[in-house]
DNA sequence: AGCACGCCGACT
DNA sequence: GTCGGCGTGCTC
């Protein structure tokens, strides 16, 4: 500590007062208190948390600072590069620094300021039943352990006459903190006597209490505190046994912290690092050796699917690792399957930490306790995990780095991959980025040597990519086939079924259907809020439509509601179409479907995959969720049901992301000794993305679109960052949008990095019952035009406040929604 | 974001 | 007359 000011951020999610408060410091604080420390401050009439981010000599305010009120933990939360990179994101994405703050820490971490009210002195006058005196009064000899919080929460009325009757002295108040989540206890026991004691204390014990000798004895013999409930399970003793050795001081309790571990009741045999290929081993050296140079550098491991990156990513930690520096391993938060999880316990075991949306708010504590306390040097998690707080970071890899789920969709919208790159510089670690078909962006910075590039084209076993057919539908329509299945794809899984191997059908939908038509006058049924076509869903026979957006559900018309005509049908093919089709075309043939509807539950999805690896069923039928990471050796067909589904949304990376897609779905068939095949049906089958996919040419892909993105101004050529304004009423929400791209246009008016596409109704024009209006910048580098961004929000975010709306930024949006 | 202070319509 | 509606302004 340095100063007499502590400069602390409030946990106040408000622009207006994002910025350092100055407190004093209790001299019996301060040995406490650090950057990075976690405080109760006084703030306006209430108590809040906060973080301390720095000290200083003097304030511009010195009539007003008051002193902290308390230091929240043992050890500081935030490390001080962690309160650098809170600045870092709050800049970069012009989030409020209380919120960069949240984004690093566990969800759970959140104290709470408890205020308890005492009785101290009668109150003066005779208050009749039914006053807000008399029921306040009642409540406080009822229930005196409720919090003025929830008093107050429950009874609005009552805060009037608490006030009043604390500054008479009537109620006293007394100060409290709850922690959001508490470290878990649990119950240990152990015996403090000594072998002549127990002696002793055996003889003095009734000779008829045989359990509590043979409680002690077990204890005595352990040598060491054990948990109570193995002891109970052990000795078949219970409290009435354990009782009277209390008492008598023969055994003692004591609660001590432990951590939850998700995977406690797990063995993970150990397994032993593969040998590697050339390829692998080429890529591991380049890696280990930008660990070792101890400067920043980024790496893009470009490798098919099924060239071994995985194993790559475990020798290169495990070297990282034997250097004394912490590793972080990012995957798509739909690839931390147990399978994922499973490699990496039983390479290292109680070394890493795995996080992920599943844990529950403890279990993600404890393991980023673990993390920050030194006890695992590796973790396993989806985004969030780049913000593990370890003390010398030396690998961190983003596996499918291209993936979507790396940015992060609320404030701050940040993208792992900077993040990523900023806490390289701050370690002097290395950065990894693995895909088999790396976004634009990162093969563009290859491409310019700001990256560094490493390849595996080949297949570790040696296996050649599986043979890909395009089918163009429109030829199978033509020539009277009406069904969803082209003639290849149907004879395909016939040829699967008959060899009991295994299929994997692919659709980038869900529901039974997308749209609903009438074929008579060209209705369509949309949301009444948002505006978006509704889906057509059927569940125990029940015939629905339902926004995937708001999740708006009306029943399906029987009659056009415009022209009451009878010819409304439902278009388009969902999941549960196709399986319908699946079960009449192929009664025999068991299926699974995996989708958002049919993988809600905590654990189905594993369930699901499982049961599928099993061989219960032939078919596995699913959405995107199917396409990444998962490895089956008996299957040997893939087929894609649309390959259009994802190519014309309005979105500039929609061939990329097709090209992705259909890539990946290729690379589930045929990884082992089988061959595999993949059928691609298409009503578009000579667009480039498909083209290119077919062969998993992605170099050649590449520079098609790159050339595209550059004609265009779009990404990597041009950075994009998307101001969104949302209102219930579409002419505040229109104005908010137009005064924004005026106030942009005159602060960047000649500049010619710079584009500013104006304001436009969002994709989403209307979501929730609220119209949504886009301005989109385009510019090269950030750093010149983020002053006139910054001031440009936050000018327009107070105004549309106060108009009922709000306003919000994405920079570096990677999707205009 | 909260919470308090402050200035206008319907009621114990 | 008061109570309590929510507009505006501040929080070290």
């Amino acid at each position: 500590m340095n100063g007499p000011y502590a400069e602390v951020i409030v946990e106040v999610k408000s622009a207006s007062v994002d910025r350092p408060f100055h407190y004093g410091i209790p001299s019996l604080l301060a040995e406490r208190v650090h950057v990075g420390t976690r405080v109760l401050v006084p703030f306006g009439p209430r108590r809040v948390e906060g973080y301390i981010v720095g000290f200083s000599d003097t304030t511009d305010a010195p009539e007003k600072t008051k002193p902290l009120l308390e230091v929240l933990d043992d050890e500081p939360p935030l490390t001080p590069d962690l309160v650098e990179l809170a600045g870092f994101l709050s800049e970069r994405y012009l989030s409020t620094k209380a919120a960069a703050v949240q984004a690093l820490l566990p969800s759970g971490m959140r104290a709470k300021a408890t205020t308890f009210l005492r009785i101290q002195n009668q109150p003066e006058g005779v208050y009749l039943p039914g006053s807000w005196e008399y029921e306040l009064l009642q409540e406080l000899y009822q229930s005196p352990n409720k919090t003025k919080e929830q008093l107050v929460s429950e009874h609005p009325e009552w805060r009037p006459v608490i006030r009043s009757w604390v500054e008479e002295g009537v109620l006293q108040e007394l100060h409290g903190v709850k922690h959001g989540i508490q470290a878990k206890t649990m119950t240990f026991l152990s015996t403090p006597l000594t072998d002549s004691e127990l002696q002793a204390a055996l003889d003095e014990l009734s000779s008829r209490a045989k359990k509590q000798r043979e409680l002690l004895t077990f204890l005595f013999e352990a040598g060491e505190a054990l948990l109570m409930k193995d002891v109970f399970a052990e000795t078949g003793a219970s409290s009435a046994t354990l009782k009277p050795l209390l008492d008598k001081g023969f055994v003692v309790k004591e609660e001590r912290e432990v951590n939850r571990d998700p995977y406690a009741d797990k063995q993970f045999e150990k397994s032993e690092p593969l040998p590697l290929t050339p390829m692998q081993d080429n890529a591991c050296r380049t890696i280990k050796n930008a660990v070792d140079s101890g400067a920043a550098q980024t790496i893009l491991l470009q490798g098919v699917t099924g060239s071994g990156k995985t194993e790559v990513y475990l020798q290169a930690i495990a070297a990282c690792v034997a250097q004394g520096r912490q590793a972080i391993m990012l995957v798509p938060e739909i690839a931390l399957t147990p399978q994922m999880v499973e490699q990496f316990k039983k390479r290292f075991g109680d070394e890493v930490a795995v996080l992920h949306s599943r844990l529950s708010t403890g279990e993600k504590y404890d393991e980023w306790r673990r993390i920050r306390h030194g006890e695992v040097n590796i973790v396993v998690g989806a985004r969030s995990a780049i913000f593990a707080p370890f003390r010398s970071i030396g690998l961190m890899i983003i596996d499918e780095e291209h993936e979507t789920s790396y940015k992060q969709d609320d404030h701050p919208k940040y993208l792992a991959r900077e993040v990523a790159m900023y806490r390289a510089r701050q370690h002097k670690a290395t950065v990894v980025l693995g895909s088999a078909t790396p976004s634009l962006e990162t093969r563009w910075w290859a491409h310019q040597g700001i990256v560094q590039r490493v390849e595996m084209p080949e297949r570790v076993r040696g296996q050649k990519l599986p043979k890909v057919r395009v089918v163009d539908m429109r030829h199978e329509l033509q020539s009277g086939n009406r069904s969803m299945f082209s003639v290849a794809l149907k004879t395909g899984i016939e040829e699967r079924l008959e060899r009991g191997e295994q299929i994997i059908l692919f659709l980038n939908r869900r529901g039974f259907a997308t749209f609903v038509l009438c074929r008579s006058c060209g209705y369509v049924a949309r949301c009444r809020d948002c505006e978006i076509p509704l889906t057509y869903h059927k569940a125990r026979g029940l015939e629905q439509l339902r926004c995937h957006y708001c999740g708006y559900a009306e029943r399906m018309p029987e009659t056009c509601p415009d022209c009451q005509g009878d010819h409304v049908r439902h278009f388009g093919t969902g999941t549960q179409r196709v399986e319908e089709e699946l079960h009449k075309v192929f009664p025999d043939a068991g299926v699974i479907r995996m989708d958002v509807d049919t993988t809600s539950g905590k654990d189905s999805h594993a369930v699901l995959l499982q049961r599928f690896r099993q061989g219960e069923a032939q078919i596995l039928l699913g959405t995107q969720m199917i396409a990444k990471g998962l490895d089956f050796p008996n299957v040997t067909l893939v087929g894609v049901i649309s390959a259009e589904t994802s190519l014309y949304l309005p979105d500039f990376r929609a061939a990329e992301r097709t090209f992705q897609l259909l890539t990946q779905v290729a690379g589930r068939a045929g990884r082992h000794e089988l061959p595999g095949e993949v059928v691609v049906q298409s009503y578009n089958p000579q667009h480039y993305a498909i083209q290119f996919a077919k062969n998993q040419e992605y170099e050649k892909f590449f520079e098609h679109e790159v050339r595209h993105r550059y004609s265009l101004n779009n990404p990597p050529f041009y950075e994009l960052t998307s101001f969104t304004s949302v209102n219930e009423d579409e002419m505040k929400a229109l104005h908010i949008a137009r005064a924004l791209e005026d106030l942009l246009r005159r602060a960047l008016d000649g500049r010619d990095d710079v584009i500013i596409l104006g304001t436009s109704p969002a994709p989403l024009a209307r979501l929730q019952g609220k119209y949504r209006f886009n301005v989109v910048l385009k510019y090269k580098k950030f750093k010149p035009v983020s002053r006139p961004i910054r001031e440009a929000y936050h000018a327009l975010q107070g105004e549309a406040q106060k108009l009922g709306g709000y306003l919000t930024i994405d920079v570096n949006a990677q999707m205009i929604l």
